[in-house]
RNA sequence: GGGCCGUUAGCUCAGUCGGUAGAGCAUCUGACUUUUAAUCAGGUGGUCGUUGGUUCGAUCCCAACACGGCCCA
């Protein structure tokens, strides 16, 4: 590394703090010894202050603590300061007469350097519970000075571009991503607990299969063909319970190629789980299982607030066909919903457009994701989906019409998807085909053929149900988030030019 | 894709009925041994998002663009 003092030919472009922060580790790096690595803390802000909530700190031991100067207070002979570090914050206390030349370097230390510090814990006489510093030392210096000390960091554009600088200010950021890791950990436990084992199969696909989306296409130099990035792992999981693999599940990124929204993000993250010799009622049950325990887990209530409703996952959840909760909402709805004139009709009077290629199954689904979706506020698992938009479940055994499928939804968004699987790779090819039809007249979500997938039926699915749970909605739900990207650490941003 | 709003110091924000800008915090200097948005005194800090237009003069008015936020599709 070039160390040389003051050479800092990109000074002009940099604001007078930046500099003058760079003077300081010039002088550092003149000392010797910058950038230390050999100081182990031995104790964490928010243990310490647990700890000693109801105790008397001046019966522990020395500490030693590490972390961010976040505010500094400097009077003369004494001071404080508060540290942050991974748990929380400490205060600190130092005076002049027995730190010597420590004290004087403290004076000049910045807010957001990174320092360790040793001392006996006490209490002010305010009643804090600090650290009395008998030695400190720089360990990171900070050249870019922090977002202000009470307003914070409020910028969006700038929280989500630079999540560290989010981190470091807002203690309720770093709150929800430790709650985020520990939904995903429930997740993992409950289906390990059930025994399923986590696998990972492709993100890089030949064909984007296993839902209807626009892929993102990427180019594979060596063998010279475009992969795409994929858009969800049903497929090969369902492969892996034709292996025998008979409970299997992948929490990992999907991608679509898609707008972005305060509920879309490019790359987001799914669980997705399949269970040989069960159908798509005992997933509805595991899900309850699995929703209330999540809850009671990780919030400690069923009762869940989320932007200013109160969701209740305690009560045993609603359960309701397609057409039952069309019925539900709209009164006016036609005797018959399974009519295409009708249908039509239902929509012009609703005024919502007929996209074209729809049949009756499709024209139900525009209906139900236009006007019922977004008021069911409650847990509730709709089924009996449309065959028609339901190209990989099974067929119902009564009514051709629809398919043994549901969608969980609460606070008026879709969370999960599941269905018991369509084994038959015959009507698979079928369901195939008709895919590719639509594609035909325009539709580029439509799916494409995929034999090897077929191929892979032919050697036999066991009777099976899959679901998929959209992990980012789960925990926005359990955060009270209003958008994707406050559950995302970096969500997806249009580059800013830097020239 | 459409509508509305925003972009001014490191951060949070004022402001200029068009005459090249302010506050608080931060930062620098000094004072101060129990502070905690510490306090007190003094100082430094800005191509007012970008590009064009109107104008004697634009950070302000107009247009386009960029990025972001909210709502709608």
């Amino acid at each position: 590394m070039d160390a040389r003092a003051g050479a800092h030919p990109e000074d002009k472009d940099e604001s007078r703090h930046i500099r003058e922060r760079r003077a300081k580790l010039d002088a550092w790096r003149a000392e010797g010894g910058a950038y230390p690595n050999d100081f182990r803390p031995d104790a964490q802000a928010a243990e310490l202050s647990a700890r000693y909530a109801q105790a008397d700190p001046a019966e522990a031991a020395p500490v030693r603590l590490a972390g961010r100067i976040v505010s500094k207070r400097v009077m003369g002979r004494a001071s404080f300061a508060h540290i942050q570090d991974g748990s929380g914050r400490l205060q600190i206390f130092l005076e002049r007469a027995p730190l010597g030349a420590t004290y004087e370097a403290f004076k000049h230390w910045d807010l957001g350097d990174i320092i360790g510090v040793e001392g006996q814990p006490f209490r002010t006489k305010t009643g804090e519970l600090s650290v009395r510093v008998a030695n400190a030392r720089l360990l990171t210096k900070n050249l870019r000075p922090l977002p202000e000390k009470f307003h914070g960091l409020t910028d969006q554009e700038i929280r989500y571009r630079k999540r560290y600088l989010d981190l470091i200010m807002n203690p309720e950021v770093r709150a929800l991503f430790h709650r985020r890791g520990r939904i995903i950990a429930f997740l993992r436990a409950f289906l390990c607990a059930r025994g399923f084992v986590e696998v990972e199969t492709p993100m890089m696909q030949p064909l984007a299969g296993g839902a209807t989306a626009r892929p993102f296409i990427t180019h594979h130099n060596a063998l010279d063909m475009p992969l795409y990035l994929r858009i969800a792992p049903e497929l090969y999981l369902k492969r892996l319970v034709v292996g025998g693999l008979e409970r299997v599940f992948e929490i990992n990124r999907n991608f679509r190629n898609e707008g972005l929204s305060t509920r879309h993000n490019p790359e987001f993250t799914m669980l997705e789980f399949y269970q040989a010799y069960a159908d798509y009622r005992d997933l509805m049950d595991l899900t309850e299982d699995l929703l209330k325990g999540l809850c009671e887990e990780v919030l400690g209530t069923t009762r869940v607030p989320y932007q200013g409703r109160e969701v209740d996952f305690g009560q045993p959840f609603a359960r309701m066909t397609v057409e039952e909760a069309i019925r539900a909402h709209h009164p006016q709805a036609p005797a018959d919903l399974r009519d295409i004139a009708s249908l039509e009709g239902f929509l012009s009077a609703l005024g919502l457009p007929r996209e074209p290629g729809l049949e009756a199954g499709g024209l139900q689904m525009t209906v139900f994701e236009k006007t019922v979706e977004a008021e069911l506020t409650q847990p509730t698992f709709v089924t009996a989906y449309p065959a028609e938009v339901s190209p990989l479940a099974r067929r119902n055994d009564h009514d051709p019409f629809i398919t043994d499928r549901f969608e969980f939804f609460v606070a008026g968004r879709e969370i999960a998807n599941g269905f018991s699987e369509l084994n038959d790779p015959e009507d698979q090819a079928a369901r195939f085909k008709a895919q590719v039809a639509r594609r035909g007249v325009g539709d580029e979500e439509a799916m494409h053929y995929d034999a090897d997938y077929v191929e892979a039926l032919e050697y036999g699915l066991p009777p099976t149900a899959g679901e998929g749970i959209g992990v980012d909605r789960l925990v926005m739900l359990l955060t009270d988030a209003p958008s994707i990207r406050d559950v995302i650490l970096f969500p997806h941003m249009r580059p800013k030019d830097h020239e």
